[in-house]
DNA sequence: ATAGTATATGGTTAAATTGAAATGTATTTC
DNA sequence: GAAATACATTTCAATTTAACCATATACTAT
C-alpha cells in the first residue's frame, strides 16, 4: 500500500508522464525519447529509472542500446487497484452524507 | 497535462492515499480523519488542501464542520484518461517492438 | 588497442515537499 | 461577551526531489 504510493508519484512529474504517453506507442529506444522530450540525457535517464522501479515500466537491453516500454504486469496491477477499491466504490459511495453535525460533536 | 501530473502528485503520498482511501466510504468530517490518522491536524488539513487543489475531493461546510467526500467527476476525468490514454494502449500495444537497432543507428 | 557512441551514475545545488508548532478564524455554547 | 471547539493558515526546519555537469561504463567500429 506505500508501493501504491511511489507508483503515483512516478506519475506525479511531467516529463515522466510524458515518457509513458509515449511508451503506449509500443517500444521505444532511449534515443528516440531524447528527441522527442525536451530534457537532458542525464534527466531522461533518471526518470527512466524511477518509473522503472514503480514497475510501470521496463527494459530490453540489445547491445549497447536500451529499449524501453511499458510494464503491462505493472500498470494491470495499477487498473486493478484503481478500479475495485477508489472507482468503483467512489461512484457508489451515497452524494453526500447528508449529516448535520459529525462523530465528534457527539461526545 | 500538466494538471494531470498535479493529480498524480496528490495522489503520491501516504497520507493522502489513506484520506481517499476513507472516503470511498463516503462524505466524512475532518474530525472522523483526524482520529482514524496518525498525522497532526495541521497535517492532514493540508494533505486535504492538495487533494482538493488537485480536483480529488471537495468541502461541504456545516457550520464550523468541514464534510469532505470524493469528487466524483474529477475522479471520473481521470479513469476516463487512464483507460484511453494509458491503459488500453498500454494493452493493445505489441509486446517487444522486435527492433534490433534504434532509429539512432541510422544516420 | 583506440576512439566513438549510447546510456547510466555520482556529486552538487536549487527548489519543492513534508510535518510540527504556533497562531488565526469562524462558529457555537455558556 | 468569554471560553471552547473545529479547522485553516503561516512559519520554519528537515527531508526529498529535479536538474545539471562531469564522469563512468558498456559496447562497437576502426
Amino acid at each position: 500500500m506505500d508501493q501504491l504510493a511511489d507508483v503515483f508519484r512516478a506519475l506525479g512529474e511531467k516529463g515522466r508522464l510524458k515518457i509513458i504517453e509515449i511508451l503506449t506507442g509500443g517500444e521505444k529506444c532511449v534515443c528516440e525519447l531524447i528527441e522527442e522530450i525536451d530534457l537532458s540525457q542525464a534527466a531522461i535517464s533518471h526518470h527512466l529509472m524511477v518509473l522503472r522501479k514503480a514497475g510501470l515500466i521496463k527494459v530490453r537491453r540489445e547491445g549497447r542500446w536500451g529499449f524501453y516500454s511499458l510494464d503491462k504486469e505493472g500498470l494491470e496491477k495499477l487498473e486493478v487497484f484503481l478500479e475495485k477499491e477508489i472507482f468503483r466504490p467512489a461512484m457508489e459511495s451515497p452524494e453526500g452524507g447528508g449529516r448535520q453535525r459529525p462523530v465528534c460533536s457527539e461526545k
